[in-house]
DNA sequence: TTGTATGCGTTATCAG
DNA sequence: CTGATAACGCATACAA
C-alpha cells in the first residue's frame, strides 16, 4: 500500500493524496476526507524510510552508553525515552561496553542511518576525534555524564564535587583523616598520580574529596586513591590491600553503586562491620542503598533528569535553537543514612 | 558526497562505483581500488536509508518493553544488543511504560520504520491483536519473558514453574505451611480467583508454588496469594495486611526483585527480621541479592542468555528459517542462601 | 566487467 | 487548491 495506491481510490493525484496523509500544504476539505477514507480502508501505512529520504529527517536519535545493564545508564536512558518521545523521536540505542572503538563504529554508523542528532557517554577523555568530528560538522550533539574539556559539545550531567566535598567533611567531622576512594575506573595498572583521570565524572568526584579534605587540612594520600575495582574479585584484592595498609583507611568514599555493592561483598567475606570497622559513602542513591545493614549513606544523583534534560537540550539543537549552557550539571546531594560513625577506637 | 560523487572522482559509471562500495556483483580490481580510493579521498558514507529503501532490509530491530529502568530488561536488552551486534543489526528501543496503547503504537511505528523484526515483551494477555496482526502479516516476531497462548508466535523466556515449585517445597521442607505469594501484578483491585493470569511469567510462578503446595498436602488458601504490590506504600500495606490474618503467612515468595526490595523495606519498618518471623524466597537473583541481611535466597534466572536467545531465534526468522521452537524456556535455578528457617514457634 | 535506465515511496517544485 | 514531474541516494535488471 503506498501513496499511489491510496490517491488511485481517493480519485485524486499522489501529490494530493500525499499531501492530505502528510497533513501539510493545502487541501480541499472534501479531497482530504476522500484520501483518509481510501487509506483507512486500504490499512495505508506511510513508509518512514521514504519520508525521510528527502525530508533529511529520519525522527531518531543515536544514544550511545557504556553499559545499558548498569542502572546508571538504565535510568538515564528512561528519562531520555520519555522525553523524545514526548517529541516524537523513537531511540536507536547502542551498547559500547566502554569500548572506545565500538563507540566509533557506533557513531558512524548511526549518521550513516541518518539519525537526527547524538547523545553519546564518552568511553573515554583521550580518544574523542570521532565525537569532535560529528560535532564540527554540524550534527546535533549531546555528552552525557562525562564531558570533554577540549570539546565545545553540550554536555549534561550532575554536579558531583560540591557533593563529595560535603561526603568528605561528613566523614571529617566524625573524626576520620584517612580517607579513601575507590573506583572502577581503569588506569593500565597505574596509580594515582594527579588530575585529571580519563572519565571527568570521576575525576569530579576526585576533585570535591581533595577540596574538602584540604579545606579541613587533612593531607592527601595517593596511596588511598585506588582504581580498576571492576568485578567482586579485584575489589576484593583492592580492599585488602587498602585494610593491610601500616595506616588503613578508616572511611572510604565508593565510586558508584556498583563498586558500593562488591566492597560490600568483600567487607562480608574479611568481617568487616560498617560504620563500626569502617565508614562508608557511596555515590549514587541505587534503590537497594535502603536495605543494606546498616542503610548506606550515599550521594543521590537526579539521574532520570539528566536523561530528560540531555534530551531535551538535543532537541533545541535539532530546532536549530541555541543551547541553554554548554556545560549543564544537575545537582546532586548527599542523603545521610548510617553508614558513618566515629572512628574506631583501635585506629585511632 | 553520494555514490555519484565517487563515481565522477573514480571515473567511472554510478553502478560500478555502488557496487565496489557495495561489495555485491563483479567488478574489476582495478575499478575497484579507485572507487575505494575516492571514496577515501571524498570522505563517502553511505546513505543507510537509501539502501534500506530498495533493499528492502533496514538492518534495524525494533524492542519494545515495559521498562528499561527496570534491571531485568536492561540485562535481557544487553544481551539483545550484544547478539544483534554480532549480526551487524542496530536496535530500535521503546519504552511502553506497560501501557499497552504505547505498546500498540511502538508497534506499528517500528513497523513504518521498517524494521527487520521485533522482539516485543507484551504488557497484557488481553490486548494482543496488533501482535495478532503483526505475526499474521509476516514480520518475524518474537515475544520476551511473557507468552501469548493464542498467539502461535515464537516466544523466549525461563521455565520458572519447576524452580518455583523447588523454592515452595524448600519451604515445606522447613515446616511452612502458610506461604503467600505477592506480586506488583495489576489486577484491576481483584483478588486471586484462578489461573491464568493476565501475564505469564506471573503465571508461570503461581503454577509452581501450587503445584508444590498440592504435591506437599498443603491446603492453597486465596488470601495469601497477592498482588498490586506495585511502590513502596502499596507493597507495605499489602505486607501490613497479610500479617494481620488470623492465620498469617510463615513464609513469602517475592515475585520479582522490585517487590523483594518493597518487603524488605515494609519488613525493616514493621520491625519484621528474616528469617526469624518471616522466611523469604525471591524471584530473580538481583545483584544486591547476597549483600542483604541475611542474604537472601533467590530463584536465579539466565536473563542475559534470554535476551540472546530472543535476538538470535528473531534472527533465524528474518533469515526465513524456522524457529527452533514456538515457546523456548531456559532453565532457572533455586539459589539457597539464608532467608529460608524454620517456622517460628510463636507462629506454630 | 561495465554502463544505462528504472524503481523504491515520499516530499517538494512549479505550473495550471 | 490540484496535478504532473522532479528529486532524494542507492540498488538492480538488462544491455553492451
Amino acid at each position: 500500500m503506498t501513496v499511489a495506491d491510496v490517491a488511485r481510490e481517493a480519485g485524486v493525484a499522489k501529490a494530493t493524496a500525499s499531501r492530505a496523509l502528510g497533513g501539510y500544504g493545502a487541501v480541499s476539505d472534501e479531497a482530504r476526507d476522500r484520501v483518509l477514507a481510501a487509506a483507512e480502508a486500504l490499512g495505508y501505512r506511510p513508509n518512514e524510510l521514504a519520508r525521510s529520504m528527502n525530508t533529511g529527517k529520519s525522527k531518531t536519535i543515536g544514544v550511545v552508553v557504556g553499559d545499558i545493564e548498569n542502572g546508571y545508564f538504565g535510568l538515564a536512558m528512561r528519562g531520555i525515552s520519555d522525553a523524545a518521545k514526548r517529541a516524537g523521536y523513537d531511540i536507536i540505542l547502542v551498547n559500547t561496553s566502554e569500548d572506545v572503538e565500538a563507540e566509533i563504529d557506533a557513531v558512524r554508523l548511526l549518521l550513516d542511518k541518518r539519525v537526527d542528532g547524538l547523545i553519546v557517554a564518552p568511553a573515554s577523555a583521550y580518544r574523542t576525534e570521532h565525537l569532535r568530528e560529528v560535532h564540527q560538522s554540524g550534527h546535533p550533539l549531546v555528552l552525557l555524564d562525562r564531558r570533554i574539556e577540549s570539546l565545545p559539545a553540550v554536555s549534561v550531567g550532575v554536579d558531583i564535587a560540591p557533593a563529595a566535598r560535603a561526603a568528605t567533611r561528613a566523614l571529617v567531622a566524625e573524626g576520620h583523616r584517612r580517607i579513601a576512594f575507590v573506583s572502577a575506573l581503569g588506569t593500565d595498572g597505574e596509580r594515582y598520580s594527579g588530575l585529571p583521570l580519563g572519565v571527568s565524572s570521576v575525576t569530579d568526584r576526585l576533585v570535591g574529596i581533595l577540596q574538602g579534605l584540604e579545606e579541613t587540612g587533612i593531607p592527601i594520600s595517593p596511596e588511598l586513591i585506588r582504581f580498576e575495582a571492576h568485578g567482586a574479585e579485584k575489589t576484593h584484592a583492592v580492599i585488602a590491600d587498602l585494610l593491610a595498609l601500616s595506616e588503613p583507611p578508616t572511611a572510604i568514599l565508593l565510586s558508584d553503586s556498583l563498586v558500593a555493592l562488591n566492597v560490600l561483598l568483600a567487607f562480608r567475606e574479611l568481617g568487616i562491620k560498617v560504620p563500626r570497622d569502617v565508614s562508608v559513602v557511596a555515590f549514587d542513591d541505587v534503590d537497594w542503598a535502603a536495605i543494606t545493614d546498616p542503610p548506606m549513606t550515599v550521594v543521590s544523583q537526579p539521574i532520570y533528569d539528566v536523561g530528560v534534560t540531555a534530551a531535551e537540550e538535543l532537541l533545541r539543537l535539532m530546532r536549530g535553537m541555541a543551547p541553554d549552557a554548554t556545560t549543564l550539571r544537575l545537582p546532586a546531594a548527599l542523603v545521610e543514612r548510617d553508614s558513618i560513625g566515629p572512628v574506631a577506637v583501635s585506629a585511632q
